[in-house]
DNA sequence: GCACTATATTCCTCTAAATGCATATAGAAG
DNA sequence: CTTCTATATGCATTTAGAGGAATATAGTGC
């Protein structure tokens, strides 16, 4: 029960919402994604703790970078599953839309400098 | 977005997890879940109505009865898909197998009477 | 009409979660 | 070792959500 509430917990958030769909199209990072967001750097981070903790993301340390990717799912099936209904879920979904749209253009060798 | 946020907030709670996971087994009104739950009437109102905000239950009066039983998914895609995982997801849990099995004894005829 | 019962709503309190700011950590480069 | 940068953590404040008590509503039966 735990782990099926942390899940759905961590998807009751519109900023980590936003952060699945945007790991479905790249690896990123704290500040690519703080730029996509508009939010606060550390806001990021609490936000990928908590879908960290849920079994949703990982991340792979890369120098002073932390690249965070979608999780395989082996860590909870709950987060497997709705990682997979999350490829096609909010597909249409137009806020999601624009933030995937600017993607390309997000790279941290142009805006990391905080 | 919106719509999958509100099924993911209604299914972060205990309590509401535990409703979804009785009403698989028989519809109920709210007194007979006031006493699975052990939690005071309004509150389960109020879950009720969190849970139908989200199209994961419906509800049928009959009488001074309320009958609250699970959806049938039509009113949202993400609802539909999780009714459909919570068949069974969470077979295993202690704790509901519990209320699950009082459940034959709980009947409004015996009980009602705030 | 009145009395009674099941459910819903309102109000209040309390806890949990989100946000912003400041600071700490860790790695890179000199 | 010092300095810079990316990320994490702590703390304080605000906001959202859960719970209970009292009250309102709706249906039943007289």
């Amino acid at each position: 029960m735990r782990d099926f509430i942390r899940v759905m917990k961590a998807l009751s958030d519109p900023n980590r919402v936003k952060i699945i769909k945007m790991l479905q199209h790249k690896v990123m990072c704290v500040c690519e994604m703080r730029v996509a967001l508009q939010i606060a750097q550390p806001s990021v981070s609490k936000h990928l703790k908590i879908l960290e903790d849920a079994g949703l993301i990982t991340f792979h340390k890369d120098g002073m970078w932390v690249n965070y990717q979608l999780a395989d799912g082996s860590a909870s099936p709950y987060a497997a599953s709705l990682l997979g209904n999350l490829r096609h879920w909010l597909e249409n979904d137009s806020e999601l839309a624009e933030i995937v749209e600017q993607l390309p253009s997000i790279r941290r060798e142009n805006l990391c400098r905080i």
